[in-house]
DNA sequence: ATGTAAGCTTGCATAAAGTGCAGGGATCCG
DNA sequence: CGGATCCCTGCACTTTATGCAAGCTTACAT
């Protein structure tokens, strides 16, 4: 809506924070992230070190931080939905539109999961960004159905599952790098998620649903790697 | 079983590290994250700063991060449920245990959850402690069900569900200081998660499980505390 | 028992992350 | 035009984190 709505003042730092962030971005991608300074993203920008941290309070939430106008723009997105509809099918839908705005940035966001990958130090803050967007969406839940998201288990679970479903499906499109399209896997996640999750091909369940043979899929949660496992003694622990 | 199997250097070290563990969480939890020092932790446990960073690769991983054992013995676990289980009946049996194990140590979890809720910051690690079991358990997943969790869907979105349900069982059970018991609500998790997450009492679906009016209930995923949106201009971001 | 290898602990040096403070300068508003 | 606002900046300082080499305990083989 109200987009220029802004002063020449809102104007510049908007700029200098999306320059941060991109700078960031390319810079880690192109490197590594242990392999750039605070020092070399402000110099990127044109800015001083102190700037950066007047926009970002650490180095990796210019890379994988999220913005808080796009949790918002979620939130309303999901109380926008009719009233009828049921919890997961709306979810699934406000889910569904962003994963389309992050198709439409095809240059940002395979290139932050690619990052991520390279660089599971990361991980954590993109976790937390997702808690939040998954926070929001909680509270809009709780609403919706009447019930008290701090009494009730329901808003919490159903969106943890409609999450975990879009994880996967997120993690599936990047592994795969985009060999079947974001849309299609995240409808596919959550047809599984709304029969409750049958197996998929053992003696038990009625099998999957409408997938051809050879289709490509996921390892889990984002940033990956296996775990490389220490026996016994050697030091590292966490 | 083979607990004893250990040298005395192996012991020492151990002891060394469980020491530095809970002075660092007994320490945040009196003073508040920001208030206690690595050089404090050290302290506390009668070692040098040195030697915290050789146990520990961060702060926020003596009290928040995972343990590697805890992680095969989930795997274990997973793989030695009956083959013929279905895959979400197998993680629900073995998160259960889990959750168990958490009620046991009945002085360190909630400690740790408290910790966590009282300081954010500590909450990307934690997520990421928990990313850490959900990516070893898509692998025992994958190979229960003859998938390979790189191409097909089905073993990161079952497990992505499963935690998503085991998160917002512990969540319940943290924010409701235990009113209703760990297992109870894992249970109650599963079971509607089995369903399809039908709608809780709109004039939908066919209304909720055996649940009796009144229950407790969860907030959203683990640490939380509201939002507190920045309209426009302010400065923080990420 | 003795010598040797392995590895945990430690101090020191150093880089980088992050924060508080005060001043300069552009922007906004009346 | 004049004052208030606030973004950017430099500076000082604390804390986090890592590499390296030395010392001491433990483990192991002869």
């Amino acid at each position: 809506m109200a987009t220029t709505e802004l002063g020449r003042r809102d104007r510049k730092k908007l700029a200098t924070h999306q320059t941060l962030r991109s700078a960031a971005l390319r810079l880690v991608a192109e490197r590594g992230l242990h392999q750039v300074t605070v020092e070399d993203i402000a110099e990127a920008a044109d800015v001083s070190v102190r700037t950066f941290f007047n926009h970002f309070p650490s180095k990796e939430d210019a890379i994988v931080g999220l913005d808080p106008e796009r949790v918002d723009q979620l939130s309303e997105a999901l109380a926008a939905r009719p009233a009828g509809e049921p919890p997961l099918a709306a979810l699934r839908a406000v889910l569904g539109e962003l994963a389309s705005t992050m198709v439409e940035r095809s240059e940002e966001w395979p290139l932050r999961m690619e990052v991520v990958r390279a660089s599971p130090a990361l991980l954590p803050r993109l976790l937390a960004s997702f808690a939040i967007y998954e926070r929001a969406l909680v509270e809009v839940i709780g609403s919706r159905t009447g019930t008290d998201p701090d009494r009730d288990l329901y808003p919490a679970l159903a969106t943890a599952v409609a999450m975990g479903a879009f994880r996967a499906a997120v993690a599936s499109w990047r592994t795969n790098k985009g060999a079947r399209p974001l849309p299609k896997l995240l409808d596919a996640a959550f047809t599984q998620v709304a029969a409750g999750l049958p197996a998929p091909d053992a003696a038990e369940g009625p099998a999957r649903r409408g997938a051809a043979p050879g289709r490509p899929n996921a390892s889990t949660c984002i940033g990956a790697s296996r775990p490389a496992r220490s026996t016994t003694s050697k030091q590292g622990v966490a």
